[in-house]
RNA sequence: GGUCCUGUGGCCGAGUGGCUAGGCAGAGCUCUGCAAAAGCUUCCACAGCGGUUCGAAUCCGCUCGGGACCUCCA
């Protein structure tokens, strides 16, 4: 089966075939590490690595490239510090490069506690200041951008005039018209510098506080905020290619400026594939720095924040995420978080009996039907995953073929029911989407085996203590080690087993 | 104001015109010393009004509601 994906250049879903390959090339657009990553960041990084996982599973060699954006835009942070100290302070007190230092740790470090597979390469802004000039002169050279009191400007309405032609007017990705735009786009500040108020910037001029400024044919100053995803992405993957991903409301007008930085350069669209995820949305609307309802990472794992009435691990998150299709807005909630929860732990302890269970190989069977069906949900995965990454049926499916992995084990069907082929085959593709392409991985404290220890001689204790018929003490036991988060379970046959909550 | 998206049961969330999505919560049953877990069964739905169709949650129109983008934004 063919991988299809949703392209937003074309508004429909197309057969995804590589340029060259098994090459494949795909540029994701990473954070601004001028503060902490929230939910809502969590959702494209998880979703392109799911998509990267996929990808590489079909047996495509894929460069994924996310970068760091480490320059230009750092004003919010840099205000908020004038308010309190005069500039000259900030100027002693507030190193960029450490407030860079310190937000790019900690975005790796929640990418790790995600399971976020590490990108081919991972450039920063700043490290690509040169590509970023050559680029800009080159657009200057071939007459779309101007140069205004020590800025660079993108000249939008003669791009849009000349590339119309081509079938490739400004707005195309966003389905925007430049007429319309002329009218409604409001005023902001410099406007005076720029030909027309739809031009963007390619490079600024520095004011003498900005503490982040490099040379240039134009004077100090530092790039504009689209050009490093056109110069990066173009160095590391080329003039074409494949797959180009990022939030919905990096849509425009940052990827409408890229492809139009990068058409005049390379004289051809940057990507062929476009992919944009959705927004998380809390209380119905979407989070962001500017509406005030961010929920930091590490608050959501230490539950600390107003809105959360617990914390959250981040397979739980990941999952959260995973239970919707990448397209659509996904809403917030302590209700929809603790139903993931629940429903991962369900997954994980069948998935995990499953793990460990030895199969025989053979192709009788005594229930047909169920043999089929599980044979069925199982190859389904897989079609779904091809269906534009719908994650959220591949764990519907999932959910399909556990109650029969439960029935095994509580004995309420017998392993011949089903054949040991098909056992063997859910077995393996669970692991095979669980875990690589789902990228789903069992959570576990430290000091497991040592506590794993202590409760097996609980258990054994209990076990005395119920075939003497006190169950004062096996409820003790019980109770005790519940209120700790470990769940004992009786079985059938007078065995038990546990579970860490 | 412009462009676009969206409205599914208590909550989250899939749904390609005809078939039970799935999860969580609720109810019942089985199992159990009692529980829990697990399994089985089950209640609750497609914003409203029209239209197309043998048949619409799914297509079209209108109304109402929600949201995104147009400024930094994942």
């Amino acid at each position: 089966m063919p991988l299809k994906i949703y392209n937003s250049l074309t508004r429909q879903k197309e057969v995804f075939e590589p340029l060259n390959a098994p090459y494949v090339g795909m540029y994701v657009c990473g954070p601004t590490v001028s503060g902490e990553s929230h939910l809502g960041h969590a959702r494209p990084f998880i979703t392109f690595d799911v998509v990267y996982r996929f990808l590489l599973y079909k047996g495509l060699k894929v460069r994924y490239v996310r970068n760091i954006t480490d320059a230009g835009h750092f004003e919010e942070e840099g205000k908020q510090a004038e308010d309190k100290i005069a500039t000259k302070a900030i100027l002693e007190k507030l190193e960029p490069m450490e407030l860079v230092q310190k937000y790019t740790h900690l975005y790796h470090w929640a990418m790790e506690q995600f399971n976020n597979m590490p990108p081919s390469i991972e450039p920063t802004a700043t490290g690509h200041i040169v590509e970023q000039i050559e680029m800009i002169k080159k657009i200057i050279a071939d007459g779309y951008g101007y140069e205004a009191n020590g800025s660079v400007y993108f000249d939008v309405v003669k791009y849009n005039e000349d590339y119309s032609k081509k079938n490739q007017p400004y707005g195309i990705l966003s389905g925007r018209n430049l007429e319309e735009q002329l009218d409604t786009t409001r005023e902001l500040e410099n406007q005076e510098e720029k030909k027309n108020k739809v031009d963007f910037a390619l490079w600024k001029k520095a004011p003498v506080e900005h503490i982040m400024r490099w040379q240039s044919p134009w004077g100090e100053g530092f790039p504009g905020w689209h050009i490093e995803c056109s110069a990066m992405a173009t160095k590391y993957l080329g003039k074409q290619f494949d797959i180009h991903g990022g939030g919905m409301d990096l849509q425009f007008p940052h990827h409408e400026c890229e492809i139009a930085q990068s058409t005049v350069c390379n004289h051809q669209m940057p990507a062929r594939y476009w992919m944009h995820n959705n927004m998380i949305t809390i209380n119905g609307r979407k989070m962001g720095k500017s509406y005030n309802n961010v929920i930091k990472l590490s608050e959501l794992f230490e539950g600390n924040h107003p809105e959360l009435t617990q914390a959250y691990s981040p397979m739980t998150v990941r999952f959260f995420i995973l239970q919707s299709q990448y397209r659509g807005t996904l809403d917030f909630s302590n209700e929809a978080l603790q139903a993931s929860e629940k429903a991962l732990r369900r997954l994980m302890e069948a998935y995990e009996w499953l793990k460990a269970q030895s199969f025989t190989a053979g192709a009788n069977a005594t229930d047909a039907a169920l043999d089929s069906q599980l044979k069925t949900w199982v190859n389904e995965l897989e079609i779904f995953m091809d269906d534009d990454i719908n994650t959220a049926k591949v764990v519907a499916n999932l959910f399909e073929i556990i109650p029969s992995v439960n029935s095994l084990k509580d004995k309420h069907i017998t392993a011949e029911a089903v054949s040991g082929d098909t056992w063997l085959f859910v077995q393996k593709q669970l692991e095979l989407f669980i875990e690589q392409i789902l990228g789903i991985k069992v959570e576990q404290g430290a000091n497991r085996q040592q506590l794993n220890g202590v409760v097996d001689l609980l258990v054994e204790i209990r076990k005395d203590a119920k075939t003497r018929k006190d169950f004062a003490t096996s409820d003790k036991i019980r109770n005790q080690l519940a209120a700790m988060g470990i769940q004992i379970k009786d079985e059938k046959d007078g065995g038990m087993s546990y579970s860490f909550l």
